[in-house]
RNA sequence: GGCGGUGUAGCUCAGCCGGUAGAGCAGUCGGCUCAUAUCCGAUAAGUCGGGGGUUCAAGUCCCUCCACCGCUACCA
């Protein structure tokens, strides 16, 4: 038997489970599914990710220890998960003993065949956060990173650490990706790793000294083994890896990788590369989805604007969130959630169509037949069209689920249910049972609805598995493959009941607004806001020594060649100066000139792209850094002091 | 700045290798009654972002411009 293995990423256990985990794991649960009703023998991985800084930091300040706290997100995690039907086979945790043991035997085989080697890591530290920041980290006038979370000066460190030969990879990554142009999908994630590559790439530092919390290095205790290395080797670590006997030689090379786009560089070049040097075969493919936005912005916890699947479990069956996510996006693209969109796809197409149609055949069975077929259905050549019609549907939906295009295959769907709908009106079954010598054509109609159907529900119970379950326990017909469904001439159903209950917008509106405000659980914000640091008051003194002067633009121009520079030109009161401000997207040069502004008149000077910058200019910044120049009285005089 | 993508009816989007525009939702009108007031039919005059080109013929190919998005660089 052919097998099948998807994955989704380990989740970060210093977040607790939203919209977007929820999201990649149906659709990882979806494609198992899938898979399985063709025949496939299937295995699908989900789990968490439980070693950092971040984690060994946010017990800390709970006062419990990190494997505590990730045991109890953890249990968040596979509460939502067993809510949602997924039905994984595994449910990792890079705090398992034998992935432990499976990443410290891999670490082994790459040192031992030298793509791994020790050297000296050199990077920013802020010392109060106790981490390295990004390189991308913004840099203060003085030539120092910021640290992002406490927005101090961080210092250059050196540590000793071992680095994997990443730029030893370049050659064959690019190989391999020419050979198996369809390894990232959608193919724009694909260019866009291939021309990552082809900048160039540098060796990776894969352990820390600083991170306590971590699978130690074999025989280098003092150094714990990096989240990239740590993490993406959960995959084959899951299987057994290193013991190659049972599911690993089955199922690996994964068939698919399922994660969001912010983390397809880690799965799409570092992780091929880390199984190259330990001479493991590569996974077949990577499916990369955009996010789901808010409010046409992404949800982030700072934003206040994530989506808890658990609002929305209140009001909906969890089959409904999950034809929902994988109805409304088409794979690849950002998608907005709009709780509107989502109460109308789901009552127009599930309930009024697809429930509907159940239901109306499901009452006339009853009503004309007392739930018992008797078998004298005489069929007509519509009833063989509707036959054919559905095989062909299966085969385009088969098509579209093939190339991960849910919202396609769906789509393809709900065009035969209306086909369906329109079936039963052209077709007057109720006619039909006021004329007693018409019996046999009534029989025929419904029991080829009951056939359509249960055919349809192959389709549908992917997406939608409980009441597809449903679905076959009213019918009494209980096949799971595709195929044309018939449960013989003479047989009995059960009454059907509602399956998706209609849900009026406007009481759920007027009931979520109630919970958005009463929502903001205490436990949940501990756990991400990152501590206070009572470090971060000033004194007086040291404001005092912050000099901020009104100035008055004499000049502004673009600076050539950036697309964010302005470079201005200044009366300060007590001299003219030139100072660069990175405005350009948000403000013209010519509403800035005559406008009066306050400028940071004693900072250190800085070079920016060639021109000296002599100052600052001070402007409130929003969650995406855009920029507001606050509007000074125009009365003010140049070179008043601000305090 | 470099590379890539998107821009089609009020909204969300289909339109493969070129032949004179489609679906769903919303709206309007009408029909049925089996059904969770559900279903069915009719109804859309949208410069297919702007401009130019190739062609007998272009949303569909080429060039260019504009807007937005992604990756990346530079940078606040």
């Amino acid at each position: 038997m052919s097998t099948f293995y998807v994955t989704t990423p380990i989740y970060y256990v210093n977040d607790i489970p939203h919209i977007g985990h929820a999201y990649t794991t149906i659709m990882a649960d979806v494609i198992t599914r899938f898979r399985r009703a063709e025949g496939y023998e299937t295995f699908f991985l989900t789990g968490t990710d439980e070693h950092g800084q971040k984690i060994e930091k946010s017990a800390a300040a709970q006062g419990i220890t990190p494997k505590i706290l990730a045991d109890r997100v953890v249990e968040r995690f596979k509460n939502l998960w067993q809510i949602l039907d997924i039905r994984y086979d595994r449910f990792i945790r890079t705090t398992d003993a034998d992935h432990v043991a499976g990443v410290q035997h891999l670490f082994r085989r790459v040192l031992d065949k030298g793509d791994i080697y020790p050297g000296e890591y050199r990077g920013h530290y802020c010392v109060s956060c106790e981490g390295y920041v990004p390189e991308t980290a913004e840099k203060s006038q003085s030539g120092n990173k910021i640290c992002p979370d406490c927005g101090k000066e961080t210092e250059l460190l050196t540590e000793r650490c071992y680095f994997f030969r990443l730029s030893a990879y370049e050659e064959p990554l690019l190989r391999f990706y020419a050979e198996h142009p369809d390894f990232v999908q959608p193919a724009s994630r694909m260019n866009e790793v291939i021309s990552f590559v082809k900048m160039g790439l540098k060796d990776l530092s894969i352990t820390r000294s600083t991170v306590k919390w971590g699978v130690p290095v074999p025989d280098d205790p003092e150094q714990t083994i990096y989240v990239w290395f740590d993490a993406l080797s959960n995959y084959i670590t899951a299987l057994g890896y290193p013991e190659t006997t049972a599911d690993f030689s089955r199922f690996w090379p994964a068939d698919l990788h399922v994660m969001a786009k912010d983390i397809l560089r880690f799965h799409a070049v570092y992780w091929p590369a880390f199984l190259m040097a330990a001479d493991l075969e590569l996974p077949r493919g990577e499916l990369i989805h955009g996010w789901w936005l808010k409010d046409e912005r992404k949800m982030s916890k700072s934003r206040g604007n994530v989506l808890d699947p658990h609002i929305l479990l209140k009001h909906f069956p969890a089959d409904a969130i999950r034809y929902f996510l994988m109805r409304e996006a088409p794979i690849g693209a950002d998608a907005n959630f709009s709780h509107q969109g989502f109460i109308t796809r789901i009552n127009t197409e599930l309930t009024n169509d697809w429930a509907n149609l159940i239901s109306r055949t499901g009452g006339m069975i009853k009503r004309y037949f007392n739930n018992r077929f008797p078998g004298k259905a005489a069929y007509s050549p519509t009833e063989d069209e509707l036959r054919e019609d559905y095989l062909e549907l299966e085969n385009e939906v088969r098509a579209f689920f093939d190339s991960y295009a849910f919202n396609r295959g769906l789509e393809r769907i709900m065009e035969y249910i209306s086909r369906l709908n329109r079936y039963i009106v052209e077709a007057e079954p109720w006619k039909m049972a006021a004329d007693e010598s018409l019996q046999p054509r009534l029989e025929a109609v419904l029991k080829t609805l009951v056939r359509a159907i249960l055919s349809t529900n192959t389709l549908l119970a992917p997406v939608i598995p409980r009441s597809a379950d449903r679905i076959r326990a009213f019918f009494n017909h209980d096949s799971r493959t595709f195929g044309w469904k018939d449960p013989g001439e003479s047989f009995d159903v059960r009454d059907v009941e509602p399956l998706f209950p209609r849900v009026d917008p406007e009481a759920f509106f007027a009931e979520e607004t109630q919970s958005e405000h009463a929502e903001p659980s205490p436990k949940e914000t501990t756990m991400s806001e990152k501590p206070q640091t009572p470090e971060g008051i000033a004194t007086i003194d040291e404001f005092k020594k912050i000099r901020m002067v009104v100035a008055r633009v004499l000049a502004a121009e673009k600076v050539e060649k950036t697309d964010k520079l302005l470079r201005l030109t200044v009366d300060t009161g007590s001299d003219t100066r030139t100072l660069v401000a990175g405005i350009a997207q948000y403000y013209t040069p010519e509403e800035l000139v005559e406008r009066k502004i306050i400028i940071v008149a004693n900072l250190a000077p800085a070079v920016i792209r060639g021109i000296e910058s002599k100052g600052m200019i001070l402007a409130a910044s929003d969650k995406d850094g855009r920029p507001y120049i606050p509007i000074i009285p125009e009365e003010t005089p140049v070179g008043s002091i601000m305090r």
